[in-house]
DNA sequence: ATGAAAGCGCTAACAC
DNA sequence: GTGTTAGCGCTTTCAT
């Protein structure tokens, strides 16, 4: 096993001191003469410096961590890809860690990623991580909060978001516009997005004289729970007299699942019933599938831009959302394309 | 901004050495008594230890490193999960970096993972990194490469890779089995696996006397290419006279682009023309899409356990391959499940 | 322009 | 059991 050259081997090898092999791997001043002999010994020792060491002198690491709550969801997938790009663009690595569901892990993730001095950290986790990143942001590693908003935020702890209950109103409004009357909802439950949302639907469809009940709304927390929801919110609209002609899911983690439960029922989309659910994919163009869509990717981009530029103050992004009709409710509009929804931000 | 607080801060909140701090935080023999101060000023302190000069020591970071080429491949997305599942059971992170498709640019992530002295890394790059990887495993950090394998591997570089001929052949047998026997290939070019595959199934179709015509198989970089590689399919096959029956598509990547080539020009699947394309997906049976499928997320935690386990020797793994099949190409055949086709590995 | 030396936050011998 | 001391690999004054 090759031990690895140090600074100081190639030092030794080049004939001059640490300090100006640290110089010509840093740009310090240094004449060509012995910049071009430390060159040849770096590359005659293959020297690879040690990020580690280096990062114990700026005070952190050059790395951005990231903790995500689910990696498969459409989403969380375009966030990191527009996470990546950044960091890419600033020569920065991306540490990444899956909280998977429910997991009350996400408060060791974070910590680990404290503890390896990120240069910024962005997260998806639920307010049980609040008070850490909250003094991550005091100790100058910004901190981004994706989907959700942290109260009174210390500066350096930004939060980035949609405007959850514009995408509710926006389900609303082309549900009624598809001539929709009896909706059912799936939800992944507790988390506040998830809620708003719910809400702007409920909101927009009450307006439109089109009550929502609230037993036609229906909580899986996981794919495999999503059968019995939309089992029961079939048997409760029929029940009730009113059978469901549409059906939203508001999360894009359980769109699969949803769709394979109608599916399975063999309901026909859209004519017994609309579909119509959250975040856009590449498959959903070839079933038709209508969405409400987030710019996920310019999040990313944003939120790794946040952590790179550091602001000095508590940044507030709002993006809005923008439907993608195709023709899972029935009409089939021309289909405003996935438009780019991304807004300039909004400083808290 | 404030100060983080350091081992040194600790001890003198303690009253103790900063040894007797770093016994406790790591478990030495301590009395009680100074294990309980120590504690309560870590706590009021909000002391978090510093990952980075702890590696320092170790001589490496506790980090698994992957450097992914496409993180939206259905293949490579599993792959990640699995790694990083293995990476959470050692309380690892991973670092990780995305390298977009062609890009000479993994030359540098590579090296870029070495430099933060990563515990070990895990790549799906081709040759051009050969040469660092060998000198990373030679010095210490255990290297695996997915779905390539390198030759004359030095102890520590690892390889694990799906038996790419065998994918080839099972498309071959379905696509016999269904009937098809005029078949098109889109593939994405030169990589190793990409071509292993097309020989494998040109091999077992011309056993079947169902020979493959050169012309036959047509490459798509990107999916921006593959309307055009898929409509000169099609019309090379009409030219010559027998039309295409069958379409394969050998990298799950292209699979959407593939599909939504073949739906834009109004071909029936499967009565016009059957297709049958790599990795499984969790649209795939809404769609009704056969696969070859490979164990991505046992790859990806076997990839993991290579790191974390550091063999002596070099490891290579094969894996093989399994036919879902669904409706695309014919025949509803009761479908074997995706079943695990995860094999023991076999030392090279 | 370059070297000597101090020190970053932490661990590991080695004394006591 | 606990403190002292010497580093780990690197950067950065401060001299020269």
């Amino acid at each position: 096993m090759v031990r690895r050259a140090t600074i100081g081997d190639v030092a030794a090898h080049a004939g001059v001191s640490t300090a100006t092999v640290s110089r010509v791997l840093n740009g310090g001043a240094v004449t060509e003469a012995t910049a071009g002999r430390v060159w040849a010994a770096v590359s005659s020792l293959d020297y690879t410096p040690n990020a580690l060491t280096r990062g114990i002198f700026a005070g952190r690491a050059s790395t951005i961590g990231v903790v995500i709550r689910d990696l498969s969801s459409p989403f969380y997938l375009d966030l990191i890809r527009g996470i990546d790009a950044v960091a890419a663009a600033n020569s920065s690595l991306v540490m990444f860690a899956n909280t998977f569901r429910p997991s009350d892990h996400e408060i060791a993730l974070v910590r680990m990623m404290d503890e390896h001095r990120v240069r910024g950290l962005i997260v998806t986790t639920g307010e049980s991580t609040d008070s850490r990143l909250r003094r991550m942001a005091e100790s100058g590693t910004p901190c981004v909060v994706v989907a959700r908003t942290v109260p009174g935020p210390p500066p350096g702890l930004h939060s980035i978001s949609l405007n959850d209950a514009a995408a509710g109103r926006l389900m609303a409004g082309h549900l009624a516009e598809c001539g929709r009357s009896s909706v059912g909802v799936v939800t992944s439950g507790g988390r506040p997005s998830q809620i708003a949302r719910t809400a702007g639907l409920r909101q927009a469809l009450t307006d439109l004289d089109l009550p929502l009940p609230e037993d036609a709304v229906t909580i899986a927390a996981t794919e495999k729970d999503v059968d019995r929801a939309v089992g029961e919110l079939l048997a409760r609209a029929h029940d009730r007299g009113r059978p469901l002609d549409a059906v939203v899911c508001t999360t894009g983690r359980l769109t699969v699942a949803v769709h394979a439960a109608l599916t399975a029922r063999s309901v026909a989309i859209p004519d017994d019933i609309a579909f119509l659910t959250m975040d856009d994919f590449p498959w959903a163009a070839a079933l038709g599938i209508s969405v409400i869509t987030q710019p996920a990717y310019q999040m990313g981009r944003r939120a790794s831009e946040l952590v790179v530029e550091r602001p000095s103050r508590a940044v507030s992004v709002l993006v809005e959302p923008t439907l993608v009709a195709r023709s899972s409710c029935g009409e089939n509009s021309a289909g405003k394309d996935r438009a780019d929804a991304f807004r300039p931000e909004v400083s808290s």
